[in-house]
RNA sequence: GGAGAGGUGACUGAGUGGUCGAAAGUGCACGAUUGGAAAUCGUGUGGGGGGUUAAAAGCUCUCCCGAGGGUUCGAAUCCCUCCCUCUCCGCCA
């Protein structure tokens, strides 16, 4: 979240941004209740100080064993006038907080008005000399993916990968993780449950509670990415300057409910209420934050390159961009059956908005403060939809696909997946 | 699931109703000492929210001893609820 001082002093500023997300938020209360609680503040303030003033009084008469009767009189009326003016502070303290809680992060002024903005393709999009199949006719032609019976095992939007298909998930969640731990990234296998503070801490909640899957007995939550339980590894932390960046990569499947796709036709496999994804997590000064996100952003392309996958890069629009986030990019790659452009991560500088939830900082070295770090993350990349890619971008005419090279150590040396 | 123990600052750890935001030690930072270092000595060393300020620094008030309530003139200390950690038993991959 902003901070409350922050934004009581750019109003204006915080109101392009707002403009720009195409979103709107009621300021006027926020700006009014902050000037309330403020107020109520500085009275309980002003009266606690009597109170403690007093009452060392008290505490000096009795040690001199004189009688403190005069001065308990009266005690009793403010105690309760404060308990009256706390409850009001809190009431006010409750509404700032959920104001910004709820409210988005600022933008960054290099976010683009309108429609995302195309930075540059990568590879060559393949010409085929007979009709394309999409990855569902594909995946059941071979017999590597069925939706039937991950619908009767468990409902509809489901997936179960069978043989080549679940190997070939597998295949790219290690050939991911090698190139990154390879980068510097540290690997994490995390708990794919969190908890409330948790999923507040990286913004899921409250805003997204409908996107959530949750645990009715427990007070835990399935992670819908990696980044929510990465990004709390150091929640309530203050880690020293010397080691950041901090650098971690992450395996974890993603649970999402997709509660305002219902009404959009569910494409076989890409859009999924469980998936698999790899993530990249960063934690930095804010300094750097914006040097990290580019070399982020390039950790990621280089899987869809090393995987002969053509893409491209966009910077995303205000209206596009995610709720936490100041600035990102989406790596998108091609798909032939739709011929278009299919999101396959997205790289986000969330600057401070997250570290101020969960509480993350770092000691400066120069001045000895606290400051707060800058948290980074990108896919790289979502499995699945990798998946959908190579099934439709590598497949030949009688509907075999051919694995990449790159893929091989991955998958026990198997070139290409036929109908067995 | 049952029984017990415990949660205090970056860390270890004292503190059971009043001047305790909290002893002591460790760590860290700065300074002295040294040719340099170690050792030693000295000083400093948490966070949130207000006020003062154009702003910062500084000064000042307030809150924070797992979380939330309560008792009291006054709570780290007493009471209640919840959460977490550890040990033993049970169950179990």
């Amino acid at each position: 979240m902003l901070s409350v001082k922050w934004l009581r002093e750019n109003v204006e500023v915080m109101k392009e941004s707002l403009a720009k997300r195409k979103t709107e938020a009621d300021l006027d209360s926020f700006l009014r209740w902050d000037g309330e609680r403020r107020r109520c503040t500085r009275e309980v303030d002003e009266l606690k100080y009597l109170q403690n003033k007093k009452s060392k009084q008290i505490s000096q008469f009795k040690k001199e064993s004189k009688d403190a009767v005069d001065l308990i009189n009266g005690m009793q009326h403010l105690a309760a006038k404060i308990k009256k003016l706390e409850k009001r502070k809190k009431e006010l303290d409750n509404k700032v907080t959920d104001f910004l809680l709820n409210f988005p992060n600022r933008l960054h002024p290099d976010v683009p008005w309108g429609e995302n903005v195309e930075v540059r393709r990568w590879g060559k999009i393949p010409d085929f000399n007979f009709p394309v199949k999409d990855h569902q006719e594909i995946g059941e032609h071979l017999g590597i993916l069925d939706f039937k019976a991950a619908a009767k095992i468990t409902g509809s939007g489901f997936v179960l990968c069978k043989g080549l298909g679940a190997r070939l998930e597998r295949a790219l969640i290690n050939f991911m993780l090698d190139m990154h731990i390879k980068k510097g990234y540290e690997e994490v296998l995390p708990p794919f449950m969190t908890n409330t503070s948790s999923t507040m801490g990286t913004a899921q909640l409250p805003k997204f509670k409908d996107e959530l899957y949750k645990l009715d007995k427990d007070d835990y939550y399935l992670v819908p990415t990696a980044e929510v339980p990465v990004t709390n590894i150091h929640r309530e932390e203050i880690l020293k300057e010397d080691k950041l960046p901090v650098y971690y990569t992450a395996y974890t499947p993603c649970f999402r409910r997709e509660a305002g796709a219902y009404g959009k036709k569910i494409q076989g496999m890409i859009r999924v209420h469980q998936f698999n994804k790899v993530e990249l997590v960063k934690f930095t000064t804010p300094e750097t934050s914006y040097d990290e996100l580019e070399k982020l952003l390039q950790d990621a392309e280089e899987v869809l390159q090393k995987l002969g996958l053509a893409y491209r890069v966009v910077k995303l629009c205000g209206e596009e961009l995610g709720f936490a986030a100041s600035f990102g990019y989406d790596i998108e790659v091609w798909l032939p059956s739709q011929k278009k452009w299919l999101e396959i991560s997205t790289c986000s500088n969330f600057e401070s908005y997250q570290s101020r939830r969960a509480s993350i900082k770092y000691r400066e070295k120069l001045t000895g403060k606290t400051r707060y770090v800058h948290t980074l993350n990108g896919s790289g990349l979502a499995v699945g939809r990798c998946v959908v890619a190579i099934l439709e971008n590598f497949q030949d005419e009688k509907g075999n696909v051919r694995i990449p090279e790159a893929l091989a150590p991955h998958l026990g040396g198997v070139e290409i997946i036929e109908r067995g």
